[in-house]
DNA sequence: CATTTACTAGAACATTATTCTATAATAGGA
DNA sequence: TCCTATTATAGAATAATGTTCTAGTAAATG
């Protein structure tokens, strides 16, 4: 009903048209994410959308259905990036507290060089449609199930508590996210960067045995 | 231009019509959230609020302006709720242990005990208009001021550690917030009733001398 | 009681999202 | 290479939704 969407934004795909098929929906998605942050994200008008990606407004519904369509395939995308790189980042360590250290560095450098698209992932972690919530807890399940495969040894060995697996998380990031939102909406001038070793140093403390 | 305004949601307002008005907006707002949890944010249109709490497009607009100035008055209605509620509750405690504890179990049981109004705190923290934007950063400094003011003492007596300003309440609340955050989006089923004493600990291990 | 101000009401209007029909480009098989 | 099915583009037409406007009602004020 939708359209193609025959790959996520990381698979490569066939070459050929579905490859300009490809950077046309990640113009789009670009191009409402630039809208959002100047305009707002209900201050953002389909038009507005298209007008910037010079897409027409067929191909537009052709590819996404609607504009809650775009807004969700933005977000799914943004995460997915995020979760990517965070796993990039954390496989090279080699010890339970670099890791958890790589965690909390890699989530301020990634928003803080990403602000916009942070940004929009803070604005609307909640109310999806039941398709696009169903695809989000997929990534976030496959998330938390990547992360504590990898941790899972640091725990066995000792080096971390044995805790609730819907916990970790929360324990280790939730502290900076918590910061790092409240820099984003304004609400505090500082960026993360100066705090970034003593969220670290707390989320190591959190978990550690 | 937006109209009366006379006090926020707290304060007593003069008996008479200013009551009955105060009634006729508390009602709209009411309607609001109900509408937002069943048919989300972006679903719920001008009419499904009217509709629902009896009132005319006419008053909806004399008293709020816009839909955005509804789901504004809304959000800032809730975060003062929550605000003043964890006030009054750590008032009565009297070393910084005890405090750190209810500051998380007072956010456990108010999420899970007002859960739509939780899950749309949750579903837009950034993303308002610069005037709603200036009275959120106001809410967010008068509450930051008056829960530093009370943690002060403990600070100078040496139960907390000396940190930025701005770190407390991401150190202290950021763990439960994303765990709750997580669980209202439907990522994990269980509440966070089961796990409140685990982040209430770690909270208090992150700023405990 | 007169007058001003706040509030209610819903039709008229404007904006914005979505659908629809037509056309062009590409892929894959005969 | 040509034919056909599929996918993509385009924008006018339409539907849905948000906002303004005019008129009238109730309360407050002096």
């Amino acid at each position: 009903m939708t359209g193609s969407n025959n790959q996520t934004s990381t698979g490569r795909a066939r070459p050929g048209r579905t490859a300009a098929t490809q950077a046309r929906k990640e113009s789009v998605l670009e191009a409402a994410l630039e809208c959002f942050a100047e305009l707002g994200i209900e201050g953002t008008t389909i038009h507005d959308i298209q007008r910037r990606s010079n897409c027409s407004i067929g191909s537009l519904y052709h590819h996404f259905g609607s504009k809650e369509g775009i807004a969700e395939e933005l977000f799914l995308d943004g995460i997915g990036r995020l979760n990517r790189g965070m796993l990039r980042k954390i496989k090279v360590c080699s010890n339970a507290e670099q890791s958890v250290h790589a965690v909390v560095g890699y989530y301020v450098e990634w928003t803080t060089r990403n602000q916009p698209m942070a940004r929009y992932l803070h604005s609307r972690d909640v109310d999806f449609s039941p398709q696009a919530r169903q695809r989000l807890k997929r990534i976030h399940r496959d998330y938390i199930t990547a992360v504590f495969t990898f941790f899972a040894p640091f725990v066995e060995r000792g080096e971390m508590r044995v805790l609730p697996l819907d916990t970790y998380v929360p324990l280790i990031s939730g502290p900076i996210q918590e910061y790092v939102r409240r820099w984003l909406s304004g609400h505090h001038p500082n960026g993360p960067r100066k705090v970034k070793a003593l969220f670290a140093d707390a989320a190591w403390n959190a978990v550690k045995s």
